[in-house]
DNA sequence: CAAGTAACTGTAATTATATACAGTTACAAG
DNA sequence: CTTGTAACTGTATATAATTACAGTTACTTG
C-alpha cells in the first residue's frame, strides 16, 4: 500500500468507522455529509484514490462496493508454518500458512507456532504425516525430548539425544535411520522443542 | 430469537455466507437470483420475517440495509469430557471437566467436544492415552471413520465398519481384538465422528 | 514556468435498489 | 370451512447511489 495523505487517512479512517457502526460501507453521499463536500465527485474522487493507492478496493456498480484491504495483522492464534526453505530462518514471514485459531498457553510450555510434519519418522510417537506439531522456540532441550532441529540448513523432528560433543536424533520409526551428529564437525542447532499436536 | 423455517434457515445462512465472500449485504435483486425467486417481493417478505424473528434488522430506506443480529454465543471454546460414566448421556454437563481454548471451526466438520483417550487401542492411528480427540456430534457414520460409539453404556474408540445388520469396531493395534456387532441383538450407538486430535 | 496532482464545486444522467400493491397456491390449526 | 401464514409471482415506482463530464484552486516538482 502507497503512502497516503492526511486527508486520505482521514477519510480511510472515517470510512472504517461507518463499517464498524453500521455494518456496511457507507455510500458517495454519506461520506459527503461526514466530510462536508458539497460535491458528489469528490468522495468519488478520494475513494478513486485510495483504491489506486491500495487501502480500498471498489466494486463497480454495485451501491456501497467499498472493500476494505485488510493489514496482514497479527491475530490472536498460532502461525502454521509450512515448508521452511534451505538456510532460512523458520519463522520468516514467508513461510507462514495461516493463523490458526489455537490459544497458545493451550501447551505447557506455550506454543509459539505450529509446523507441518512431513514424512513418518515419528511414527511411533504418534506423530503422522500432516500433523500439525506445537512447538516451544527454545534453545536448549533435554535428553528424549523432541525436538525440531536443523541440520546443515535442513529442518526435521527427532528425539533428542546428547552425551558431551556427539548428538543423536532418533526417529521413533524402526524403518528410519538415528542420525548421529558430531558437533565439533557439523552444525546443529536446535530450533525448539514439541509441546502438542494438533490433527485437524 | 424465534425458530426459523427450513427456508428461513436457508436464506440466512446464504446471507451470511455473502456477506463473507462481498464484505456487504446482498440486495434485494441478489437474493432472488440466488434462490430463484422471480420477484423481489419475494426477497423482501422473507427478509421482513427474519426480521420479524429477530434473526436480522432492516434498515429502511438504505441500500443494503441488512443486518445480522449476532447470536448470545457460547463460551469460544470446547467442552473437554474426561470419563463418561455407565449409562449416561455423554454431552452431560457433569463429565464437562473444563473448556479448551480452541476454535470449533479448527476442524472440517466442525467441532463439537473433546474426549480424552483411554488405552492404546488406536496407537496405529496415532492416538495415545492421554490424547484429546476432536468429535464431531453425529448419528451416522460413513465406513472406515473413526468413531465414538457406545455400546451397552461403554464408550469406545473405534473404526467403524458396517455391512447391513453386522458392524465391526476395529482396533488400530494388533493387540487389541476386532468388537463385532449384531444390531439386532445388542445396542450400538454412534455418539460422533472423530474429526481432529490434541496432544497438549 | 509548465505540468502534474490533491482537493475540491456543480450538474446531470443512468442504473441500482427498496418497497408498495395486488394477487396465487399450499398447508396447518381452530 | 374459515382464518392465518409461508412462500411465492408480477408490476410499478420512487428514491438511493454510482458515475461521467466540465471546471477551479492551490501546491509541488522537474
Amino acid at each position: 500500500m502507497q503512502e497516503l495523505t492526511l486527508r486520505q487517512q482521514e477519510i480511510l479512517l472515517w470510512i472504517r468507522q461507518y463499517m464498524a457502526d453500521h455494518g456496511i460501507p457507507p455510500t458517495r453521499l454519506a461520506l459527503c455529509a461526514a466530510m462536508g463536500f458539497r460535491s458528489p465527485n469528490a468522495a468519488e474522487s478520494h475513494l478513486r484514490a485510495l483504491e489506486r493507492k491500495g487501502a480500498i478496493e471498489l466494486v463497480q456498480g454495485v451501491s456501497r462496493g467499498i472493500r476494505l484491504v485488510e493489514e496482514p495483522k497479527e491475530t490472536s492464534g498460532l502461525p502454521l508454518i509450512g515448508k521452511v526453505a534451505a538456510g532460512q530462518p523458520i519463522l520468516a514471514v514467508a513461510h507462514i500458512e495461516s493463523y490458526e485459531p489455537i490459544a497458545p498457553e493451550l501447551f505447557r510450555p506455550v506454543a509459539h507456532y505450529l509446523l507441518r510434519v512431513q514424512g513418518e519418522s515419528m511414527r511411533n510417537a504418534g506423530i503422522l504425516e500432516g500433523d500439525l506439531i506445537a512447538v516451544h522456540h527454545t534453545l536448549i532441550a533435554q535428553n528424549g525430548q523432541i525436538v525440531v532441529a536443523r541440520l546443515e540448513d535442513e529442518v526435521t523432528i527427532k528425539r533428542f539425544y546428547r552425551q558431551g560433543e556427539r548428538v543423536e536424533l532418533h526417529p521413533d520409526n524402526p524403518d528410519y535411520p538415528v542420525i548421529e551428529v558430531n558437533l565439533k564437525k557439523r552444525a546443529l542447532h536446535i530450533e525448539g522443542v514439541m509441546v502438542g499436536l494438533i490433527r485437524a
